[in-house]
DNA sequence: TGACAAATAGAACGATCGTTCTATTCTAGG
DNA sequence: CCTAGAATAGAACGATCGTTCTATTTGTCA
């Protein structure tokens, strides 16, 4: 990795953890550059504008969620194990300062068109599919009833993360963890064929 | 009404719309000045910060919130009904321009704390208070299921809300509306007492 | 090691932010 | 109708925004 592509993903790393907790419009190029030791336009050059920051730090959070959320859970058993890998570590990741960095990132691209959103709504989506796929192999697997609609559990299971993250960061509602939990135990339990739904 | 109350409300009116497309801080004191055709310093004059101007958008955007869910479910029959009057209420409300104030503002603000914050909060525990009350009351009406949890009920109806928003304004999905009220049959009825659970 | 390119710094730009000042216009009550 | 006070305008402030320019330093490779 040459000199620049090191400075850019350090650069990167901080910006990413900046982002989750200030927010994308909060990551100016000066108090990033501040952050990082580098001059404003000494940073600046690595990105070309500000627009192409965004970009890179939602590609930035995209890359760290992957590797910390969906591969190790890919290492689970297919079928329920899999799913409930998926919520625990996505619930790790949300326990961050700052929170889900996507959450956040959602609410304040959510009316400003251009590149940033294309690239946020791309992750999104792949999290939902994901999401999705998981509970059709658990079908598969005969861990969850046959007529299950898979892009419903996993708008469900989305909803009951936002949830999560509302009653705990803003909020700051105690047992929110709890609660989150005992959603998900039911979204699950409910998931299952009639013959396993025991609780 | 005098002037200046006139005035005051007038800002606030289209400082509300504004903040729930662009968010609180685009709510600039020169472009809220701008589309009323007022001077940034009169503008300024009626609140005296910024932050006090922010604080008074929330509570106008709490003022009509009342009065266009809360009010009006609150004429309906106790129960389920009125659940499901809340329920369409906000749905309703959050098909505005910019979609519910409410989210776009707690993700701006969950990680600034101040009297914003402060009055954001209060706003939200109101509503989801409301939410677990209108459920208690259908437990003693005997809608619901008396071994029913409403905070966990509230808590869940909340997530459902919150992944509406996300899939409809944020992804863009055309059958959010759908997977929302298909989420929202399943939770109640998973509420109804077992007697009373058809569907 | 020398040379060329890549990386970074520094200063300046126009724009806009929230805020403060003073001056002017308007409105309401005696 | 007159006047005191409320309401508003206008200009200016320092700060910070993203961005552009020109230097200067640094790394890389023949």
């Amino acid at each position: 990795m040459s000199k620049g592509e090191e400075t850019r993903q350090a650069i990167l790393a901080r910006a990413f953890e900046l982002a989750t907790v200030i927010g994308i419009a909060g990551v100016t190029i000066g108090r990033l550059a501040e952050e990082t030791g580098l001059s404003k336009s000494g940073l600046f050059a690595h990105f070309g504008s500000k627009e192409a920051l965004d970009v890179a730090i939602v590609e930035e959070a995209s890359r760290q969620f992957v590797q910390s959320v969906m591969v190790p859970a890919l290492r689970e058993p297919r079928g329920e194990p899999r799913v409930r890998a998926l919520f625990e570590n996505w619930l790790a990741w949300g326990a961050r300062p700052g929170g889900c960095f996507f959450v956040g990132a959602s609410a304040e691209l959510d009316d400003r068109p251009g590149p940033p959103r294309v690239a946020l709504v791309r992750a999104s989506h792949d999290w939902i599919d994901e999401l999705a796929k998981a509970a059709r192999i658990a079908v598969r697997e005969g861990h969850f009833a046959a007529s299950l609609d898979a892009e419903q559990f996993a708008f469900e299971l989305y909803g009951i993360m936002l949830s999560c993250h509302q009653f705990s960061r803003f909020l700051r509602e105690p047992d929110a963890l709890t609660r989150t939990r005992t959603a998900f135990d039911r979204l699950v339990a409910a998931a299952r064929p009639a013959s396993a739904r025991s609780r």
